[in-house]
Parts: structure tokens; sequence; C-alpha cells
DNA sequence: GCTATTAGGAAGGTTTCCTTCCTGATAGCC
DNA sequence: GGCTATCAGGAAGGAAACCTTCCTAATAGC
């Protein structure tokens, strides 16, 4: 069996704890000599995780920050306070983040023990009760983790849907993606026995399940899925728009950009790109700019300006 | 140098993703022949990471949930979406995760590569801005996560503080806890200068840097470090005791209960124990046995009884 | 200076690993 | 019912990695 890989799984775990192990009490623990352990540390260190080492009496190993994120070891309790942090942020409570976390909560549930699942959702409940949901309803972030796994898996659903007129209806439909726009999350999905794509609110979804069966993949209505919910609903997505000259290369720029919202990204060269943004308003263009973490000049909008600029004075 | 181990972490993160892989992809991706592809399978399962396989034209390999947490491989905005979730729970919006919550956090932002850090502190200055501090005033994570990382580091720390009185001051101390009480979260260190344990509250501190130097730890001056500062601080934490018969065995509570908060546990059997449970309300109390998924009966207390039956009708 | 720590070279025996062959079993689809 | 995709796993053999036991050297704190 695979000793080795599970020992250095083992030693990123103790070395992601927040203090400093020497080497013998390391060797001590994965039952191997010391040599072995300084060998370790240096696989880690080849395969990109930079592995501290302090010397002296009071020295030792530990893991830090570097260019890419190393596999995150957590305790039980520590997955439990992620699950349900990530769960009211998928509720709305935090602008642009809802998609990033419900693909993060994904990841995290579809490898969560079940007896933890059962904690986050006693915790959950208990949040919801607390939380005098600040504008809208909130919308159950297990059930859209529910739509989501099932969309993964290709298997067709049911449940009960009242459309805007208040009718029920019960529904078989083949779910593919899941969108956010404004404080609402809608449904895109094949409906079976309507044979046509449909879109759903998904705090209009009731009694959902999994109907086991799977189903073939068919090519999507639209390539812009948003867009497609967005015309769909006449929900203008897009309110204001803004281009911009960002002083980096269009990769790193497109990467940071990567989950948070729509534009086009245009190279200019080695450093330079021109980046058509979309958003509900130019304070919400401003704020997403100052996460680029980039020098920036605005092209076209007087009202951008001033925006950046406003945030720049609460910076200063 | 560790190719194999480089490359089971390299499977863990595809499997970790929400589709199917099948076998011949995944050895297209790793670079290896489908029978290491198979044999790397079969080590992940020993390691205790249940690899789902389907069969079939339209099958493949998935993980999912096991007994223990999987190593969590994180996209860069999947990390930053967690950091930012758990940074507004860290600041009090959720009841009694906060410990949790900001173990975890410093666990993640440990090994967060600097880029992010910097993305994660963009976007909670914009939830700060969004959220109306709905109880008391929002403590700023990052100052949190600043003093853990320094006593992690066993560096002395310097700071002003305001006392009670209104008085400033500038202090030299070794930190060396963090506790959470109520809304408010406190500093167990050591000041050199007074050459005595002190506690300070977050929210009064101010420009806090590490100096540098590194110190030898001491003894602390409790054992219940909680109860350490509940005392000094003269704020009750424990308003409400009841005493509850829990249908488990103690280690399993102990699990359970770990990091919410105090309480003492005695084993009564192999599935039966004695808890001594503290809280602030009975309703906590009876939310927090619903947590322990687990039967019990009310011994004491016929408050805590009623609480239970209450949150026992809203379930139903 | 003493003692803790990290760092890494060399040698050698052992183990694991990876590939290339097989053969079977299973699920979906035409 | 066949066809074709998938997973599952045995056998063999050559190559590569691994682990240990020895060294020696450098560094930080007391």
């Amino acid at each position: 069996m695979s000793e080795t890989s599970g020992r250095l799984l083992n030693l990123l775990s103790l070395l992601q704890t927040p203090r400093e192990w020497p080497g013998p009490e390391l060797a001590r623990r994965l039952q191997v000599s010391t040599r072995t352990v300084r060998n370790d540390v240096e696989r880690l260190r080849q395969l990109g995780y930079p592995v501290l080492a302090s010397r002296g009496a009071v020295g030792g190993y530990r893991l830090s920050a570097g260019a890419a994120m190393p596999p995150l070891l957590l305790d039980d309790d520590e997955a439990v306070a992620i699950a349900v942090s990530l769960g009211t942020v998928t509720g709305g409570a935090i602008d642009g983040l809802e998609e990033t976390a419900l693909r993060a909560l994904m990841k995290l549930q579809q490898v969560l023990p079940a007896r933890l699942g059962r904690q986050v959702d006693a915790l959950q409940s208990h949040t919801a009760r607390l939380s005098r949901q600040p504008r809208g309803q909130q919308v159950d972030s297990n059930l859209l983790a529910l739509i989501a796994a099932t969309a993964r898996d290709r298997e067709l659903m049911r449940f009960d849907y009242c459309d805007h007129a208040g009718s029920a209806t019960e529904r078989r439909v083949e779910p593919y993606r899941l969108v956010n726009l404004g404080r609402r999350w809608y449904l895109v999905a094949y409906d079976v026995e309507r044979d046509d794509w449909r879109t759903f609110r998904v705090d209009r979804i009731q009694q959902a399940r999994s109907a086991g069966h799977r189903f073939a993949l068919r090519p999507l209505p639209a390539e812009d899925i948003a867009g497609y919910v967005a015309a769909r609903t006449r929900q203008a997505r897009v309110k204001v728009t803004g281009q911009v000259v960002v002083h980096a290369a269009a990769e790193v720029v497109e990467a940071r950009m990567r989950g948070w919202h729509g534009g086009s990204i245009a190279s200019l060269g080695p450093n330079r790109c021109l980046v058509q943004l979309g958003g509900r308003s130019v304070e919400d263009l401003a704020f997403w700019l100052g996460v680029l973490d980039a020098d920036f000049e605005v092209m076209d909008s007087p009202e951008l300006a001033a925006a950046v600029r406003q945030v720049a004075d609460r910076y200063a």
C-alpha cells in the first residue's frame, strides 16, 4: 500500500496546525527516522508547498503561504464552520460572492461526512432563525446544494412549482445550471414533459427530490447562460457599464475576475488590457476594480471615475 | 522526486470537481497508463477516501463523502470566498461559531497566497460597508487573525490600548490566547512592562504590530482560560445550566461538542453519559442539544425541558 | 561554549511502482 | 441482443524510488 503518500498528507496536516514542529517530534509522530522527515519536507517543497524552517533551539517546521493553495486538511468542526458560513453567504448575505460560494460549498458538501452534514443543517436552521431576513427572503442553501448535486449527477429531478400566477404544478426536469441574478437564484432546466427549456425561480421550488433516472446531456440553449436567464426573466442584469484600461496582462485580469461577474477583456499588449465592465451601479464597478489589485484608467464614464475617487478617499 | 504523491494530490483535486471522470481521461491528464490510474484510485481508497465508480458508458470516478474529511483542494476564488465568509462569521454574525471559525480562518490564512489575501481584504471592507452592524460593533477579523498569528509565532506585540476609563497607553505584550465571550473578543497576554498577565478587549486595540522578537512560553495563569477571562471581566459567561443524560458514548459527545462551549462530561457506561451544560439561555442549550444529534433526557431543569419541546415543535 | 535545531551527502538493501499484457463484469444505447 | 463504453484486478518483470544508518556542517538562543 502507499505508505509514503499517506505520510505526506499526514505531514501536511500537522504543518498546517498553528505551531512549529521540530523534526524529531514529526519523526516520532510519523513513525519514521528524522532523515525521512527531512526527505518528506524536501518533497513537499518540490511540490510547491513552501515549508518554512527556523533553526536554533526553538526552531521547527511550518507551512507558509506560497504561490498556490496547498490542500487544506480540516478538522471536523472547522469543516462545519466553513460549511455554515458559506451557506449564509450563498443565501445572499454578501454581494457578488454567491456563485463562487456555492461552488465552494458544493465541493465541500460532496466530501463532507454525513454526521457533520447533520450538524451543519442544525446550525443553519439556527442562524436562519437568528437573521431577520435583511432583504427579501433567504434562499435555502440546502436546496441550492441539492439542485447542484442533482445536476452534477445528471439525474432527473421532480419538484412542485408555483409560477408567478400562483398556480402550482409538478415538474419533471433535467437540471443544468444555477444562476444568481440580483437577489434571486434561477434554475435552467429542460422540462421533459413540456419538451423545452424552462427557467425556474429557486425560491418557488418545493419538495425537490431526485427522480433517480440519469439523462444524457443536451446542448444548452445559449452560450451565455446568465444572459439567457436575464433575457427570459426580463430583469436587467446590467444597468451601468464602463470601459477601463488595466495595467496588467489580460490573463491575470481574467483570472482575478473569474467568478465575479461578466465583462469582456481584450489584450492591449503584454501588460495592458481593455476591460468592458457591467454591473448594477458605478459603486459596484469601482469596488470590483479595487479587488483587481492593479493600476487602471477609467476611459469613458465620468460617473465611474467619480465613484472610484470616492472609494479611494474612503481608503485614505 | 516524489512523482506519485504529487499525482495522487492532483487526482484528488480532479475528483473533487463536481463531475465524473472516466479512467482514460484521468490517465491522459496525469500522463500515466490507465492501469496506474486504477492503482491510484485503489491507493486513495486505502487512505480512507471513498472514490465512487459508476460503470457503463456514462460512468466514471468521483470522490464521495466518507468517514473523514479528505484534503480540500481549492481554486483561488473558492479560497477567497471561504476566507471572506469565515471573516463575517468571526465578526459575530453567528452565535457560538466564532472561535471555531477563527481557527479555520487562521489555518486558511496561514497558507493563503498573498495576492488572494489582498482580494479578501478588499471584499471584506466592502461587506463591512454593507452590513449595518446588526448588534454592537463588529470586530475586525483581520486584527483577530494578526493577533492569532503573532501568538502562534511567539512574537512580542505592540499596540495602543484604551482602557475602560478612556486613557490610552502603549503596550508591549506576549500574546497567548484569544477568547470569545458574548459579543466580544478578549486577548490574554503577558504584559512585559507591568510584568503580569493582562486581559485586553480586542475592539480597544489599535495599531497592533509585531515587535519582531520571539519569546519563550510561560505557563498560562489558569487552566480554563475562558473561565479566567470571564472572572476577570466580571461578565457572567454562564447564566443557565442544565444536566442532561445523552444516549451516546462520552467520547462521541465530547467530539461533537468540541469547539462549541464549556461543560463537563461524565461517562455512565458504553452508550450513556451525563453532560453538564452552561449557556446564556435555555434556548441556546436546547439548540446545542439538537446539534449533538443523539437521544437525550433532561434531568434537572423544567425550563430547559420546555425549551427543548419548543424546538421539537418547530422542527415538526 | 553548549545544546537545541535544520541541511544534506553517501551507500546499500528493500520495497514499491509502473507498464504491458491479460480476462471479467456492468451499464447504457441503438 | 449485440455493441461499446466503462470499472476491476491478476501476473510478471525491469526500473525507480524509498528508508535507514552513517556522516559533517551551519545556525539560533541561552
